[in-house]
DNA sequence: CCTCCACCGGAAAGCCGGGTCA
DNA sequence: TGACCCGGCTTTCCGGTGGAGG
């Protein structure tokens, strides 16, 4: 045992990835499998750029992991590269509206990319705008927009895509198309139908893949990602069904086997079985949960954790009472407000939405009408998300001893 | 058949931080 | 700047209820 370096048991274990990160999202292969026809639609509408003249704006629609991402980043280099050969002159610039998430930034990022020095807050609005048509107006060129998620940045009002929508009419030397990834069809609604009607010039929908294509596309990155010989027959067909079940999701599909490999790597195994996906199944699956307790408002981080001392303590099941007494003295003891038991009942039902925790409402005749809660997590994984919480890691000290104490204990 | 438990869950109003408008 | 509004969170109030036990 001690004579083991760390680094030299590393190296023994057996070799899994040539290339993991041909399987993560971020990834943009040579060329997309079953995408042809979304592929060249784009490419026929973005062709006039390279004859000087304005493409029209596109709108693309597609569930998750059904490729949108990919394969409009995958124009874009070709389209460039074509450019670069013609000397004409496009540019395609990518943001992902989650990440950069408000009017603002969206309009400062770009001018930053066409080497503006904007600050990234302060200045007004109007001011960055005119920054950034100035800096695309420099010269005889078209811009090309993607913004990826737009759905997020129509949430807090479209005024970017009504003044980059009109950009053109202010441009004297260069064009600029947009180009706007989304998987929520409802955005739409919360469109200014101006900005709809020329954000939509064209329309492009992305289907979801079928289990066979998702299986083409696995087998694509695997020959990438993976050494010769290390999956095993079966994986991969697996993994294109578990994804295919779930809306044809390429990503999940990917993640799926990545994580397979890693499973199998860490367990020093060298060679990727159907076990090691259904071992992979779960982890994402407690991955997700363990997620969305990060995210729980605190106050329901604390019921969460008072039916996770309650389940500890042996009880499978039990009721909105039992809970809220026990999630008061937690309150009580680190200082925490107490919602009332009517609040408390609510967040009980978001917990259940969330698939964090199993409740039904059951009557036990004399005993009452109540909820019986089930706990339907991998219990002590969330725990410690919980606890890892700074303001609750006090709590750990009475993790045992308090229970017994607490559910009489009032006042 | 009635009672009555231990909550459920709807309605409405209060509170609070942030944003808007004159 | 202050008046006002908005939406999310929370409390208050309260009528409603399935079924074990009498």
């Amino acid at each position: 045992m001690i004579d083991s370096n760390i680094f030299e048991k590393m190296l023994r274990k057996p070799k899994i990835f040539k290339n993991r990160d041909v399987l993560r999202h971020s990834y943009t292969p040579e060329y997309l499998p079953h995408r042809k026809e979304q592929i060249e639609s784009i490419a026929s509408i973005l062709l006039p750029a390279l004859q000087g003249e304005t493409p029209s704006n596109i709108l693309i629609y597609g569930k998750t992991g059904t490729g949108k991402t990919a394969t409009v980043k995958f124009v874009g280099r070709q389209l460039e590269d074509a450019g670069k050969k013609m000397d004409a002159h496009c540019y395609v610039h990518y943001l992902n509206c989650e990440i950069i998430d408000t009017q603002y930034r969206v309009l400062a990022t770009l001018a930053k990319v066409l080497g503006k020095n904007v600050p990234m807050t302060g200045w007004p609005t109007d001011q960055v705008y005119e920054e950034l048509k100035d800096a695309i107006d420099r010269k005889d060129q078209t811009i090309i927009i993607v913004l990826d998620e737009i759905d997020k940045l129509v949430r807090k009002g479209d005024d970017v895509l009504y003044n980059l929508s009109r950009i053109n009419s202010e441009l004297n030397n260069a064009r600029v198309s947009l180009i706007g990834i989304s998987n929520d069809l409802k955005f739409k609604n919360f469109l200014d139908p101006r900005v709809l009607s020329s954000l939509s010039e064209e329309e492009i929908v992305f289907p979801p893949y079928n289990a066979t294509q998702l299986e083409d596309i696995l087998a694509q990155r695997a020959e990438l990602a993976f050494y010769d010989g290390v999956l095993d027959e079966g994986v991969i067909p697996y993994c294109a069904a578990l994804a295919a079940h779930e809306h044809g999701d390429a990503r999940k599909a990917l993640d799926l086997l990545r994580i397979s490999g890693e499973i199998a790597e860490s367990n020093q195994e060298g060679k990727i079985t159907r076990e090691h996906v259904r071992e992979a199944v779960r982890k994402m699956e407690c991955d997700h949960v363990v997620e969305a307790v990060k995210t729980l408002p605190n106050q329901s981080k604390i019921v969460l954790y008072a039916m996770i001392l309650l389940n500890n303590s042996g009880k499978r099941k039990f009721t909105t009472g039992e809970v809220f007494a026990v999630y008061r003295s937690l309150c009580r003891k680190i200082g925490m407000d107490v919602l009332t038991q009517r609040r408390v009942s609510d967040l009980i039902s978001e917990l259940d939405m969330l698939g964090i925790i199993n409740s039904i409402v059951i009557s036990k005749g004399r005993y009452g009408r109540t909820r019986e809660i089930k706990l339907d997590v991998p219990v002590d994984a969330v725990k410690e998300v919980i606890l890892d919480d700074y303001r609750f890691g006090i709590l750990r000290k009475y993790e045992g001893s308090f229970l017994n104490s607490s559910l009489d204990h009032f006042e």
